[in-house]
DNA sequence: CTCTATACATACGCTACCGTATGGAACCAT
DNA sequence: ATGGTTCCATACGGTAGCGTATGTATAGAG
């Protein structure tokens, strides 16, 4: 998990930003104690930027890149069509993936940032029409599907956002997702 | 919008509490700070409550109250079944309703909160709960409706509460939930 | 009008964090 | 090994907020 490394690199301290963030919110993203949580002092933070307001925009440029175009590689390797979506409400709701690049797992807390910063906000919402758009041309790819799903791909991700939010199962969340992926598509009884 | 009286209350603080909640998010839940915003000092503060946690805790109670009953109070109100329904869209999405009573401006905030507080996320989960068992019975209440909508009436809420995340326009926001009211309660082409 | 409880301001010491300055260790080349 | 570069620890002064202790103004009862 943690780099055996005595020297700290640049991006050791974006994730462990991240998993400041993820564990305490904007309200962790302090030099010192993230500096304790690497074992190391401000020396080294002061070396690799500038000043906290430095590191907090690599973060962002970090998540910014993970939080969708890892994503959408991943699935872009699927066959299109439902297929790409039951696979994209697995991987939306699955705890896991979140651990794996250090992003994703502070993602609400990084949402809460951006309702206080203008600049995290614009990223924010960068990734968010990247996804939606991302929805809508699978959900359009569907057999089944009308000429313009931008609508109903808003009502997917909004749906997906809120089950981020009541932290349910992931198997329940999953399984939602695929009913409702079913129904904004047109069928009735899913 | 601020009260003419000298002298602070109690409900001041947990008020001016939710405009630093919903400014600025946790962090700024800070005595001294609040206390300037209130043209005061923090010895008004340490008189009305014994500590933080003290001022929090009532914040929360007062949230508790006002996040579920008084908005079924409003709606029972209205007759059952989908009118009551698409009231509930209306509300819901309305930005200057969240105004009128001083913690539903800050509820995204508290969210963020209730992520490292464990008081806080109790509150927020039966506020959760209470909520979607009341867009239950309303769903239920229509004649198109199954025997149990439990898992639609979460799919509406998650899609409330990620509409509310993405901060989009009011008038569409009311829209989307409308629409997607429609489908889960069976329609094909809404 | 005076008295007493209430409501608040002020002052103080304390802690945590910031940002800089500086010395020194660790690494890499030759 | 040795010199230079890279990387980091330590020390310092400065700021912001916490909590308490104490003084003070104000409202309401008599």
């Amino acid at each position: 998990m943690v780099k055996m490394t005595q020297r700290l690199t640049r991006k050791d301290w974006i994730l462990a930003g991240f998993r400041a963030l993820a564990a305490g919110g904007v309200g962790a993203l302090r030099v010192e104690p993230v500096a304790r949580s690497l074992a190391a002092t401000k020396g080294s933070f002061y070396w690799h930027f500038k000043d906290p307001a430095d590191w907090q925009t690599a973060m962002l440029d970090f998540w910014e890149d993970v939080a969708f175009r890892q994503i959408v590689t991943e699935l872009n390797q699927l066959p299109r069509g439902m297929m790409r979506l039951q696979a994209l409400a697995q991987i939306a709701t699955a705890k896991d993936h979140e651990a794996a690049h250090g992003g994703a797992a502070a993602e609400p807390a990084l949402r809460d940032w951006a309702r206080y910063a203008p600049e995290v906000a614009r990223v924010v919402q960068r990734v968010d029409a990247a996804r939606i758009e991302f929805v809508t041309a699978c959900l359009e790819d569907c057999p089944t599907a009308a000429a313009d799903m931008s609508l109903q791909a808003r009502q997917f991700y909004a749906a997906y956002l809120g089950l981020q939010v009541l932290q349910g199962q992931p198997q329940d969340d999953a399984m939602a997702l695929q009913d409702l992926i079913r129904r904004l598509l047109g069928v009735r009884n899913p």
